[in-house]
DNA sequence: TTCAACCACTT
DNA sequence: ACCCTTGGTTGAA
């Protein structure tokens, strides 16, 4: 352990450990030294209780052997607004802490609040400090002072030195069998640790991470092979992996986790987290693969939680983290998380919700002369401008102050807790977002693309959390509020571009699709400043498109889709929406063609050129088919990936996902809910369910890929490129007299009976 | 054949 | 706890 060296110093705060006496924390030195120290923290947590119970409770806790330190006192409740009194339990130890609750919950009649932030994230909140914080160290002794705040834009980053470590054979069957072999760079030098000898592996590696001393572990798939395996080595040759700079604790995998986030079951594997130096699997995060170290640094700072931890966990951890230190800061009480399992809403319900705005149904077909507009962070932005947070909506105060299309209104008074967390979130997104605009240095540019990406990700997910039930802070009739002022300002965005003579095509939640004849940028400028003028939101140009297409529906031919579509801007790129090229479960080979056949037919500046260009599309087409039936394709090109959404053996049906999904079971590698596998149709049409698919990694030469079945999927991906009907049928669905082109759904709840408010309390 | 049930994907 | 964006497949009727 190493002390502060005096006189003062100043460096980075990295990350903070909870030990038997308070923190150790973390720090680089600007003359990059790595620093450990101790810092006092006593973690409190309050119980809400009074009279006699609060006697009988004192009783109780001072009974407990663990020091702590009682004192009654008042807190502000975050639905009333008002002060409630409770007990204040300081905890001395922060190793004692949790169990301390947890004997304090079994207590009859208490509620406990505060009692279930991770400490280093308590520790963060009450300190002021952030990771990757900028702060002086050693004034006062032992103490550090923070020069830096998570807000500013410009805070000098931290020289972290950085080890990546990758499996020699990226590929090949997963978790069984030996380690293989190692690549491991450094400033851009590779070397290969040889796997033959594992005796020599472990030492090989054990001296390059004491000579290189990195502070970051960078790997491709470390959490769920190449750490557990290193230390299953480890273990059973009895030679110790010095993984950690610090302590010499035994280094532990976290439990594995399958979980609904957005829609979707994901898997994450169990993370294996390091002291005094980080381990992060590129392959185990989302945050880390969307915006890239720069974003999931942004993240670790404005949301205060330590960075392995954060690039394991879901952004709505992210979103809870900053409003829990909020509210503690204002010395609100935290609620104890409900704890989502039972109730929670099927991903599917959330994403529901995600989309609860305004869908129109496009114009099908192909359109020239085409503007996209967008209102920037519409969701975020209404949450703040009109103060909607879970304890403003339908407040006693304010009843006047309604939300047109909805039953709610929102408090004028009371400053809400989620508009506070959001509008700095807003604010210095918008400043990286411009910083990038106008900085010349392209590496500046993907850092500062990575931070705004990752705020980003905050404001998104920030809706989803509002009216998720079992959210800290969340409640629906909030989220209501949301998406019904979303329509108005959708249907008052259409209202004013009709009004000045364009065409509507299509809207979604917060974009718009206009077209007319002749369209310049200027004139785009001033529409969008007149609709930001009337809906009071910002809104700005996505492009000009040159044309777009939207595709007909399959189910309902003559019908749009809203999430289909194909566009090239003037600018010449292309924006591709919801076909095969977009999704994960297609497979390369035909990602492929369709890619080829879309550069080919962007050629076109207009829907003359696009149709002179079709024959040398369907001649890309037919090149794909040909090669599909002569069974030339290598199966990597054809292998389709699948999210597994449930345990493989509760299918019901045998889809190709079930099919392997059970056949790895039966190898002993059974995938996770949420995990995705990799498979190749074998014979679609087999009776024997088994064969109609297999495992890419058991598939081996004698096997042949279903070239009818390829050969069906490449032409349902790419056939709608060739003919997208909606401009050849004339609209004459709407023979009732309806203009039933532009159909819109509108998705909202029931009105709620106003008996649901007695359940309350 | 048809059709209901099932399943995954989408920002 | 359930009435759902679309497109697709499976397997029983």
């Amino acid at each position: 352990m190493v002390r502060p060296p005096r006189p003062e110093t100043t460096g980075w705060l990295l990350d903070a450990y909870p030990t038997t006496h308070g923190m150790h924390l973390w720090i680089l030195t600007e003359k990059g030294d790595r620093l450990f120290f101790p810092v006092p923290f006593h973690p409190r947590f309050y119980i809400g209780t009074t009279g006699r119970v609060l006697e009988q409770t004192r009783r109780r806790l001072e009974r407990l052997r663990f020091p702590v330190t009682l004192a009654e006192t008042e807190r502000l409740e975050l639905f009333s607004g008002t002060l409630h009194p409770v007990l204040e339990v300081t905890v001395l130890s922060p190793s004692d802490f949790f169990e301390v609750v947890r004997q304090s919950s079994s207590l009859p009649e208490v509620a406990l609040y505060n009692c279930d932030i991770p400490l280093p994230q308590l520790y963060f909140y009450e300190s002021g400090l952030f990771p990757l914080a900028f702060c002086r160290i050693g004034t006062p002794p032992d103490g550090v002072e923070l020069l830096d705040s998570p807000w500013n834009t410009d805070s000098p980053v931290p020289p972290i030195r950085t080890v990546s470590v990758a499996l020699e054979e990226e590929s090949g069957p997963a978790r069984c069998g030996s380690l293989g072999g190692l690549v491991v760079e450094i400033d851009g030098e590779r070397r290969l640790l040889d796997g033959e000898d594992p005796r020599e592996l472990l030492t090989t590696l054990n001296t390059f991470l004491k000579r290189e001393d990195p502070d970051l572990i960078l790997t491709n798939r470390g959490d769920d092979m190449i750490l557990p395996r290193l230390l299953a080595l480890s273990g059973k040759l009895g030679i110790p992996l010095a993984l950690n700079r610090f302590g010499n604790q035994e280094i532990s995998q976290g439990k594995e986790r399958s979980f609904f986030s957005y829609g979707k079951m994901v898997f994450r594997a169990g993370g294996v987290s390091l002291l005094g130096r980080w381990h992060l699997d590129r392959k185990n995060s989302f945050i880390l693969g969307e915006a890239g170290l720069a974003g999931l640094f942004e993240q670790a700072r404005v949301t205060r939680i330590p960075v392995q931890h954060l690039a394991r966990t879901s952004t709505g951890t992210g979103i809870t983290s900053m409003q829990m230190a909020y509210a503690i800061s204002s010395g609100i009480l935290v609620p104890k998380d409900k704890g989502m399992p039972e109730a929670f809403r099927s991903g599917l319900d959330l994403l529901e919700d995600d989309k609860g705005g305004m869908v129109f149904l496009p114009r099908p077909g192909f359109h020239e002369s085409v503007v996209e507009l967008d209102f920037a962070s519409m969701y975020p932005s209404l949450m703040t401008t009109h103060n909607i947070s879970p304890e403003t909506v339908d407040c006693p105060c304010c009843p006047e102050n309604r939300v047109p299309g909805s039953s709610h209104h929102l408090c004028t008074r009371r400053k809400g807790l989620v508009p506070a967390v959001l509008s700095p979130l807003l604010a210095k997104r918008q400043r990286y977002k411009e910083l990038k605009k106008t900085s010349e240095d392209p590496h500046l540019r993907q850092e500062y693309e990575g931070r705004q990406g990752a705020l980003k990700w905050l404001l998104v997910v920030s809706f989803g959390y509002l009216g998720y039930k079992n959210a800290r802070f969340g409640k629906v009739e909030a989220h209501e509020c949301v998406t019904a002022l979303s329509r108005n300002k959708l249907l008052q965005a259409k209202e004013v571009a009709e009004n000045q003579g364009y065409r509507f095509l299509h809207g979604i939640v917060d974009s718009l699709w206009l077209s007319r004849p002749d369209l310049d940028e200027a004139e785009c400028r001033c529409l969008a400043d007149e609709i930001s003028r009337t809906t009071g939101l910002t809104i700005g140009i996505e492009g000009l498109y040159h044309w777009i297409i939207f595709f007909t529906s399959k189910g309902r031919p003559g019908l749009a889709v809203p999430n289909r579509y194909l566009g090239l801007f003037r600018s010449g790129e292309i924006k591709i929406r919801g076909i095969a090229l977009r999704r994960s479960d297609t497979p390369p080979f035909i990602a492929r063609i369709q890619k080829r056949m879309i550069d080919h037919l962007a050629q076109a500046k207009n829907l003359r050129e696009y149709r002179s260009l079709l024959p040398g599309a369907r001649e890309v087409l037919d090149e794909g088919m040909k090669e599909i039936g002569e069974g030339r394709i290598p199966v990597s090109e054809l292998v389709i990936k699948k999210r597994i959404s449930k345990e493989p053996e509760a299918y019901r049906k045998a889809s190709f996902q079930a099919i392997v999904a059970q056949e790895l079971t039966a190898r002993g590698q059974a995938p996770r809910p949420g995990e995705r596998i990799s498979l190749v149709i074998t014979g679609a049409r087999d009776p024997d369910p088994a064969s109609r698919a297999r495992a890419y990694d058991t598939f081996s030469p004698d096997h042949s890929y279903d070239r009818q079945a390829y050969a069906h999927l490449l032409l349902q991906a790419c056939e709608p490129l060739l003919d997208f009907s909606g401009q050849s049928l004339p609209e004459k669905k709407s023979a009732k007299g309806k203009p039933l082109d532009l159909l819109l759904r509108k998705r909202q709840r029931q009105p709620e009976p106003a008996e649901s408010e007695k359940t309350m309390i």
